[in-house]
DNA sequence: AGCACA
């Protein structure tokens, strides 16, 4: 099991791959070097430069597999090595067939650098001597700062992209200087890429960020991260921050929750823009995004303590985030971006079809209406029927319904019905699908694990191969 | 001089 799941790593053995992994490179070699070594033999149709520990590695993808076989030939057999710069440049085979996500983050110029400091602890380093060390380049607008698995993290805005690279290319596998450094602090690089942000949301002047074109912003002497974002309201009491993001935690998760899910869910109150699904310390959480705040603060009291599921399932736990924009793929199954068109509005108008067109329902679905708020069960208390090999990955890509229904033996028990509805006092939910007429609330609430009208009744669901 | 990204 363990041994037969890597090529050899020895050049004459590997298979040949339309992608060339170069070595050997010079310091910062450019795009431009190695199109220029490479298009004698083929067109080229991506590359991945500075990759690897001393950014002297690269990657390129030849439009075809020939073109990256003559290249290796040619220079196999060559008197002349290939060189950049003067510099041997040795060429193989990646094990890879194609070079994906290039240019996706990390090497977009920006104006905002994403830094980590390696080897440090996020007490080492100040704020104030991060300013110090990005100001030699250029007017520092903003800096944020957080602790990751990759380790002591600053998000860095310059003016601009090109304030921003400056910066980059003089620091990126750099040192901090160590006078600037506490005594006990070894080695601490830089490793410095570009952030997709364009402009970062600073609520706060804190040990942990600072806005540097507002001096009017309020100080927080102890942002601690994990505190719940709060102000002092009107009253005097302690109120918390309103934002048109919404966080949600899920409690007691024994379905899957995806970002189509709590599209729907949250969509009964507005439009949501934007939704972000992470990890945060072994459970899951959510970002949903409205247009504005009031919006998010009606779906925070309708949906704060409600289950997705009935039975105690997938129970909200609803705050107001920190982010006021996030900053997502436009479609993956973390996070989706509904304010581009063409993207994620499929699988609802798939939905809703199959819904329309009379795919058959649990009589579970029908106590979704007004009155029927979900059954709270005990936490911990869960049904029978969960059966960790039907998780999402083994189930039928042609239907578009949400995969949400992990548990689905044949014949369904006690099937956990999409009740969210019930949290809307007095109202149907309004499904805000675009191209629907407004008001015309003509699909049933949707109703999750359903396999509708792609087999025949009676039949047991597909799943798998 | 020996394989990125999530």
């Amino acid at each position: 099991m363990s041994s037969t799941s890597g090529q050899p790593q020895f050049r004459y053995t590997q298979t040949p791959s339309k992608v060339l992994h170069l070595r050997n490179l010079p310091w910062e070699c450019t795009e431009e070097e190695l199109v220029e070594l490479c298009k004698p033999f083929g067109k080229i149709v991506n590359t991945k430069c500075n990759v690897g520990a001393n950014r002297n590695q690269a990657f390129v993808e030849f439009a075809d597999l020939n073109q990256a076989i003559s290249m290796v030939s040619y220079y196999a057999s060559s008197s002349e090595p290939a060189q950049v710069r003067g510099k041997t440049v040795y060429i193989q085979y990646s094990n890879r067939q194609e070079i994906v996500n290039n240019k996706s983050s990390g090497d977009v110029a920006g104006n905002v650098l994403l830094v980590t400091i390696e080897g440090v602890e996020a007490g080492d380093v100040s704020i104030d001597v991060i300013h110090l060390v990005f100001s030699a380049f250029g007017f520092v607008h903003k800096i944020a700062t957080f602790e990751k698995a990759a380790g002591f993290q600053a998000l860095i805005q310059f003016s601009d992209a090109e304030t921003a690279s400056s910066a980059r290319n003089a620091l990126d596998g750099r040192s901090i200087p160590r006078y600037l450094l506490p005594e006990h602090v070894g080695s601490c690089h830089l490793r410095i890429s570009f952030s997709a942000h364009t402009d970062l949301n600073i609520k706060f002047q804190s040990h942990r960020s600072r806005d540097y074109t507002n001096p009017y912003l309020p100080v927080n002497p102890s942002a601690i991260e994990g505190t719940m974002q709060s102000t002092i309201g009107p009253d005097g009491k302690k109120k918390e921050l309103e934002s048109n993001v919404l966080l949600a935690s899920i409690e007691n998760m024994q379905y899957a929750v995806t970002v189509d899910v709590l599209h729907t869910v949250f969509s009964a109150f507005g439009t949501v823009q934007k939704i972000a699904i992470f990890e945060k310390n072994g459970g899951m959480q959510a970002l949903i995004q409205y247009p504005d705040v009031t919006t998010a603060a009606v779906a925070k009291e309708a949906l704060e303590g409600h289950c997705i599921y009935d039975g105690g399932y997938c129970k909200l736990h609803l705050s107001y985030s920190r982010h006021t924009d996030l900053n997502v793929k436009a479609h993956n199954d973390r996070s989706r971006d509904y304010t581009i068109p063409e993207s994620g509005i499929l699988p609802l108008q798939q939905a809703a079809a199959v819904s329309s067109a009379g795919g058959w329902q649990t009589p579970q679905a029908t106590s979704v209406y007004p009155g029927n708020m979900p059954a709270q069960l005990p936490d911990g208390q869960v049904g029978g029927s969960w059966d960790p090999s039907m998780q999402a990955s083994g189930r039928p890509t042609f239907v578009s319904v949400p995969t949400t229904f992990p548990g689905q033996t044949y014949p369904p028990p006690a099937v956990p019905t999409y009740s969210m509805a019930g949290a809307v006092p007095g109202t149907m939910p309004v499904q805000h699908v675009d191209q629907s007429p407004a008001g015309m609330a003509t699909h049933r609430p949707p109703q999750y694990g359903l396999q509708p009208s792609v087999r025949p009744a009676g039949q047991p669901p597909f799943y798998g191969q």
